[in-house]
DNA sequence: TATCCAAGGTAAGTT
DNA sequence: AACTTACCTTGGATA
């Protein structure tokens, strides 16, 4: 594998693995100490995290294995090819979060949630594999939406060799349409198996394609997310926000509903969209997805009171 | 040891 | 359109 690094001073600003790969946004990366999303694991440490990237648009047209982890504030990498256009594309390293931060809004919860988790930054994550994870979210908690996307690897995924290691990518929208009900609920996917394998034989069979929404305007691009089956609005808004680049969108789930509820109750408009638009101008319009996923983030780990 | 409960919601059926 | 209800599974809380 080849083998890079890129120093602190490359990465636009304050930048942390760590936060940006276990706050709930992605589900597609693993740590090689298993410790992933484990509630237990102090923040600081060096862990190296793994993932197989598909071909992206714009970044690198085949399939690649990179792993990276950091140390001393830069990013150590190993990869199949050369991993830096990648990690840019995929942890958002061209952000400026200090403009970012100034963007959002002067309020002590916004606030104090940036600076529970300073360097963190929104990912942009491959089109399918962020539908799939967020149609599995669905009542679930995050270390185990993570331990599905694993499952689904490990069963309906390619194996890959790099660095005499055998890694496995994220199952092909063929690979999971091909799928039965009753495989995808041995891997204890429960309800949301026929949603995945009818989403994905969407996706293969040409009916629709998640990627096709970030040409349309936010609104019709949620609206058109929500034809695949098991995605709803805010489902729609999680893939435009980690994984088409969507960053006002502002995924309500139940803590950003309570925030809301406790803290922006003038927000709460009666339905999703209404009170989309309105939390949405209150955390500073542009960069809005960034406040909802650092608000997120440190109200479910309790780094900011209730 | 048994039971209960909630977890990053959505689809389908009613009013 | 807004409002109910059912839905799989599992780890942690409560009795």
């Amino acid at each position: 594998m080849e083998r890079g690094a890129i120093p602190p001073g490359d990465l636009a600003g304050p930048f942390d693995l760590q936060s940006t790969l276990e706050s709930g946004q992605t589900y597609l990366w693993t740590r090689a100490d298993g410790a992933m999303f484990e509630d237990d694991v102090a923040h600081g440490g060096s862990a190296w995290y793994e993932t197989v990237v598909p071909p992206l648009d714009g970044v690198g047209n085949s399939r690649a294995v990179v792993r990276v982890r950091q140390v001393d504030g830069r990013l150590e990498w190993e990869s199949t090819t050369d991993a830096v256009p990648l990690l840019t594309h995929l942890l958002r390293l061209d952000d400026d979060l200090t403009a970012v931060r100034a963007a959002c809004p002067d309020l002590p919860l916004v606030q104090r949630s940036f600076d529970a988790y300073p360097g963190m930054r929104l990912v942009r994550d491959p089109p399918f594999g962020a539908l799939v994870s967020f149609i599995c979210s669905a009542q679930m908690r995050v270390a185990r939406i993570h331990g599905m996307q694993v499952s689904l690897a490990e069963a309906f995924g390619d194996r890959v060799t790099a660095g005499s290691r055998t890694y496995h990518a994220y199952p092909t929208p063929d690979a999971l349409a091909a799928a039965t009900e009753t495989d995808l609920r041995e891997l204890s996917l429960g309800y949301r198996a026929p949603y995945v394998r009818r989403t994905a034989e969407m996706v293969a069979e040409d009916e629709a394609d998640p990627a096709a929404a970030r040409e349309l305007p936010y609104e019709e691009a949620r609206d058109y997310l929500t034809r695949f089956v098991g995605v709803g609005e805010k489902v729609a808004d999680c893939v435009l926000l980690f994984s088409l680049g969507f960053l006002h969108a502002v995924p309500l789930d139940t803590w950003i509903q309570t925030a809301i509820a406790d803290h922006f109750p003038d927000c709460e408009r009666g339905s999703y969209a209404e009170t989309s638009r309105a939390i949405r101008e209150r955390l500073g319009g542009a960069y809005a997805g960034y406040a909802q996923t650092y608000l997120f983030y440190a109200l479910r780990t309790g780094r900011i009171g209730e």
